[in-house]
Formats: C-alpha cells, structure tokens, sequence
DNA sequence: CAACATCGGTTGATTAATTAACATGTATTG
DNA sequence: CAATACATGTTAATTAATCAACCGATGTTG
C-alpha cells in the first residue's frame, strides 16, 4: 500500500466513485474501463495503475467502503469499552443512509452476489460476535445463533435499502435493535435455565 | 496555457474551489496560501506553479467565473441571431443562484473592489451594447445611456444576491428586463421624436 | 531580548498521471 | 467474407504534482 501521496488516494477516490456513479446507471457486466475512465475523467492507462480489471476495482471498492463503514461505526461511538452494539447500529443506518446509491446498487446488481456475504461476515465479526462473546458466555458461544441472528440483521438492512429507505435511520435501529435484544434474551433464557 | 492535460485542469479548479469555499469563512486578506492548499489537499508549492500569489489567484479566479457565465449565457441561447437579450437574463439569474457562494463573498468582501466593475464591464460589452446598438440607432449610441443602463442591471443583480435571492430567478429576470424594455423604449422615443 | 511559530516564495529529487501509441480479441455490419 | 468499430491490456516518453527541505520576513510570547 504506497501511502502518502495524495494523488493516490485522490486517484483512486476518483475511480471508484465513477463505478459507483455509473452503476446507478447500468449493470456491472455493461460497464467497461473505458465507461469508467471517461467518468472519472482519468487516463484509461491510469486504472491499470491501481486494479488489475474492473472485477478488482469492484473489489477493492467494496472492501473499501465496508471498511469505512465499520471505521465510522466504531468512530462515532464514545463509549469505549461498552461492547454495547446499540450504539453502533444507528451509526449504521446512517452510513447506509448517506451512501445509499452505492449499497443499492451493489444489492440490486444481479451479477454481484459476494456483497451480501461480505456484509453479513462483517456483521458476525464486527458487532454480532460481541454480543454474544460477553463475559457472561465467553465460553458457550453458538455458531449456529451467531449466524442466525447475522443473516437476521442483514435481511433487515437489505430489506431497508431495497425499498428505499421507508422509515428513518432512527426508527430502523430502534426496531432492530429491539429485536437482536428480544432474541439474545431467549438465548440466554434458554441456554441457563432455572 | 498549456492546455490538454487533465491534471492541469483539475488542480486550478482544485485551487479554485477551495478559494471560494475559504471566502465563505473569512475575509480574503486573513485567507493565506497555506489555508488553500489544505482545503484544496495540494501541496503549497503546487499553487505556485499556477498562480504568483493569491492576489493573481483570485484575479484568474474571478475571470473564469465571469468567462463561464458569459459562455453559459450564450450557449443557453437557442435563437441565434436575435439579438434578444431578454433570453440572456434569465440564464444568467440562474447562473448567480447555481454559484451563489461565489458571487455572495464577492460581493460581500470589502477588500475586493474590483468585481462589481468587471460585473459591469462584462455586461456592458456583452448584453447592452447589443440592445443599443440594434440597426436602427447603431450609429447613434450613447456612451452615458450604456453606463446607465449596465449600472442598473449589476445593483439590481448585486441587490438580489446581498438579499439571499428572496425571489426566484424567473421573476428576477422578468422584472429585469421589464425595466430594461421601459428604459430602452424611453431612449428611442426621446432620440427619435415624432 | 531571545525563542518560537508562521507565512511567503523557491528549489531539487522523486513519483504519479498523461498522452499516444501499440497488439490482441470480439462483436457488428454491409 | 471483409471492413468497421470498440474494448482490453501494455508500453515509452513526457509532464505535472508531490514531498521535504530551504531562506527571509514578520510577529508573538515568555
């Protein structure tokens, strides 16, 4: 990662908000370097500086704005050490919010279909895994709950943004939030009766 | 002008931008070179390879923004050769309104006196010159009535944009050109009697 | 007064982006 | 089929932007 120099990352920067941009204009596979080039008003030689082909640059675009995504989560949360997740699913929503045309197009687009489980991996280790892994069941962790309840909260951010954002950001987090307590309640319940 | 290099062009708007956006906080005299090129994420000596010093930057500055709406005026133009400066103006209103920020710090910024004579200069020689000098009193124009109506036309322009555009260009323009045509009618009838 | 900080302007070595060509493949079309 | 038009990668030479210094001036602060 050569850092450091600013037209790097303004470069970059550059190329992929002309993928994101023109993916809300047509699919994936219609999309050509030259498309994207033109877009980001850039030497077409200039993106092979950076991505192999454009399968490449959707995959660093995604991871990047993922990363950022959970950088912005964390970020935004002043209470440190509270592994309260509450916090960081507001957050969420509203990075959803404020980068909607990319996370749209990537789960409408028929020919990406690795977005939806790169989110729901970071979904498990970045916030469902902390729920779960607190002190009082550090040991008696289920795979099976972790998956159940981050297939349950990506279905619901899916659901969200395919239907164009009905209810506010605060409203969402609320009501998910309401329902990962409801459910971790009955694990809890359930895994230490009596 | 070296021209043809996209960098050259995308560092000067850069530097530009960033110009307009540090007008908006302060005063250009306490705006130093070192605050543009962090707004504009260039390094210091970038601006240098373009510009002498912020003095000559914000006279470049000034004259791209007032080249770009003398062409966007005309270019919205459909009838040609009309000599029709009626469909000038409401371009133009637009024009102010989609770059409010500019004009407003321009305006509003003691240390900048040159701006409202070059407002006037560009309209006196682009808009009119050409109502004054129609065929049928082009060789009688009068320098004083040209001052005069240029004059109106800039502090109607400059009122509209000190007020925050309280009204819409649309009206703007029409009002605009209502007294223009009142004015102009005046002129022939007082040059021509009978 | 001396130490310190900041700005303006310049410089040299380095790195990234640009242009304009390649060669190759793949459709489309007359 | 041949011609045409694009799209994909790659390349060499050129140019622009970067970084990290430098210097002198100016101004603040202890």
């Amino acid at each position: 990662m050569a850092k450091s120099d600013r037209r790097i990352k303004k470069t970059r920067e550059a190329i992929h908000q002309a993928l994101i941009a023109l993916m809300a204009e047509k699919s994936f596979e219609h999309i050509t370097i030259n498309h994207i080039s033109e877009k980001a008003d850039l030497n077409r030689g200039t993106i092979y500086l950076h991505f192999a082909d454009k399968y490449d640059l959707l995959d660093q675009c995604m991871q990047a704005r993922l990363d950022a995504m959970a950088t912005f989560c964390t970020l935004s949360r002043p209470g440190e050490e509270d592994t309260d997740i509450a916090r960081s699913l507001l957050p969420m929503f509203r990075y959803f919010e404020e980068h909607y045309a990319f996370f749209s197009s990537m789960l409408a687009d028929k020919g990406i279909t690795c977005f939806r489980e790169r989110l729901i991996h970071m979904v498990q280790n970045g916030l469902i895994e902390r729920l779960l892994t607190e002190a009082s069941n550090r040991e008696a962790r289920d795979e099976v709950a972790v998956q159940f309840m981050a297939s349950a909260y990506v279905g619901v951010v899916e659901w969200w943004i395919k239907h164009r954002m009905p209810l506010s950001p605060e409203v969402m987090a609320g009501k998910l939030w309401d329902m990962l307590e409801l459910h971790y309640a009955a694990i809890r319940l359930s895994s230490t009766p009596g």
